[in-house]
DNA sequence: ACCTGAACACCGTTCAAGT
DNA sequence: ACCTGAACACCGTTCAAGT
């Protein structure tokens, strides 16, 4: 016991997160567990508690990684001249990403911090930058009368929307409510908002 | 031991049930324990497998009666002859269904059956009857082409949209990305959406 | 310095045995 | 018939002790 250093405390940590990312990947939040993962790895449970401080704070880490993932997928798109278009395109990028790993996705919401903690800034900094990208893609459309704040809210309803599809379909109970998958969907709630957006 | 029929077979199963949904109002999913309950009640844990398969069947247990709960919220409100405001009176009194306590709405999305089993057919009934009153509200709104397939999917677009603002609303999320509080999100989206279903 | 592993306080679920 | 409680196979987290 002690003292091993077969690894380097970048390489354990890396490990770590690798292991309880699969762990989840293939069997969501109730599949991860700090003993399963020391298996994995072949380290004590304990090793894991001198790298993170405990569950909570490696599934942050993990949380923290697929938004900057979200945020590469997103910048990567190419541009488009069209905001209607341009907002479907992100829509559609949206909804393939969190499709690409369902259970990993759903972990951003099915995962609470205990009461009184809350997440930390650079979290919240994540979601707004993300959140800005459709701001931007919004702002052409904007009327007139508009402010800052209308835009603000749009945004925030427009992902909201969009998330609660998103998130029936990866947690698959989209398929308890209709045999329809979730872009037609998303595509209609996106249309039509920015329909009643011209006519509002 | 054994035997003591202090309690009928139905006291039992409400004692179980309410004190499992207790756990559930106070701490989340992750407050509910067999062995909790049991001690709540005065039984031994092995009771509560006497009266229910498991824990995923007695939490169906309580999603159903919360459905069945909603329902009749909904079924209360009074009648409206414009389409507009009675679609709006129904996302009002979701809304403030769903937080009349958070946590225990939570448990419909958090929940998850092990992969493989589904929902019972019950279960699946009580959201269609659900999603019919939004149909039925949106009905009056069609424009002449639409068919009722054209209505099924906006009523499970526009209900997956409200979801997604309400269900970040209850878990705590919302705030993380506006200082708006879930109504004035529901509503924009709600207004815009049928804007939306006139000029498209 | 790094890591272990026993210890503590929990779980869900089953089922032989008791009344 | 009804209920118990020990048993089995797990948890998260801490921390004294070992190298």
């Amino acid at each position: 016991m002690g003292r091993r250093s077969v690894h380097t405390p970048e390489e354990l940590r890396e490990n770590i997160v690798v292991a309880a990312t699969e762990l989840i990947a293939t069997s969501g939040l109730s599949g991860l567990s700090a003993r399963e993962i020391a298996r994995r790895i072949g380290y004590s449970p304990g090793t894991i508690y001198n790298v993170f401080v405990n569950l909570d704070d490696l599934i942050l880490n993990i949380e923290g990684r697929m938004l900057d993932d979200l945020d590469a997928s997103l910048a990567a798109l190419p541009a488009n001249s069209d905001p209607r278009a341009h907002l479907l395109g992100l829509a559609e990028a949206y909804l393939s990403f969190t499709h690409q790993n369902p259970r990993l996705w759903n972990l951003l919401f099915e995962h609470h911090l205990p009461a009184g903690v809350d997440v930390p800034v650079e979290y919240r900094d994540k979601l707004n930058v993300l959140l800005e990208r459709i701001e931007n893609a919004l702002r052409p459309l904007a009327v007139t009368d508009d402010d800052e704040a209308d835009l603000k809210r749009r945004a925030r309803v427009l992902w909201a929307g969009v998330h609660g599809i998103t998130s029936l379909s990866t947690a698959d109970k989209l398929s308890n409510i209709t045999a329809e998958s979730a872009w037609p969907l998303v595509k209609d709630l996106v249309e039509t908002y920015l329909d009643g957006l011209k006519s509002g």
